[in-house]
DNA sequence: CCAATAGTTATCCATAAAGCTAAGTATTGC
DNA sequence: GCAATACTTAGCTTTATGGATAACTATTGG
């Protein structure tokens, strides 16, 4: 388990699983995925205040999932596909010990019939 | 965007990520690829109290990323692969809803050179 | 220039999350 | 049967999260 508990809460895949972990945020990951668009732009799909909402770009940009880039008054916010990847690796990990582990099972099962 | 909000918490893929988002959890999910164990047995392994460590595991269950059993006084333990493989399928969603996009920016882009 | 637009900052509030201790309930080994 | 084991339940604390409003700071478009 080779002590998880040093990362308290940087650590770059948190960050991305807590941010992900919202419905809104994961909203606009998937609307950020058909293009970039602006923060107004974006914030008219949802249901709250624009200051809420800023949060939450704010908690995906920090994440890294998102980078935004401010042009006269105007934020424009886009998906980082990198980003999301490291959910894939996380996911490919936890496979690759799964699998590792019911090798290790059949070569011994095979091995002592 | 067809309102998600529909779901205030219910929803199955918003209990996994949100699951998925405290460290502690994601460790156990990691534990538990290499082979089921009982709650002491994985406890062991974390520097926090059993009682708290039991949250972590109720969620993981009603997450339905574990199943759980109890035989005797022994609780055991051990992953549902299926549900790992709804975030797969997220991600896959979000990809191809990418690709989608840069498809018809292609096609829009080759159409008039 | 000045009004509308597009964000941003500052507070505040309610609830949920993550942790703890203490005490309780079954099971099991001897 | 009785002590140790293996959870469970109950209650409490602190901090984080998601939401709101109000007021503020640029940038435009006319």
């Amino acid at each position: 388990m080779d002590n998880y508990w040093a990362e308290p809460d940087r650590g770059e895949a948190n960050r991305v699983f807590a941010a992900l972990a919202d419905p809104t945020r994961r909203a606009v990951v998937h609307r950020l995925g058909a293009g970039p668009g602006t923060v107004s732009e974006l914030a008219r799909d949802f249901p709250i205040a624009l200051p809420s909402f800023m949060k939450h770009l704010r908690v995906l940009e920090t994440s890294g999932l998102i980078r935004t880039r401010k042009t006269g008054r105007v934020r424009s916010c886009e998906l980082n596909r990198e980003r999301l990847a490291l959910v894939d690796d996380w996911l490919a990990a936890q496979r690759r010990s799964w699998e590792a582990h019911t090798d290790r099972l059949q070569a011994f099962t095979e091995e002592r019939p």
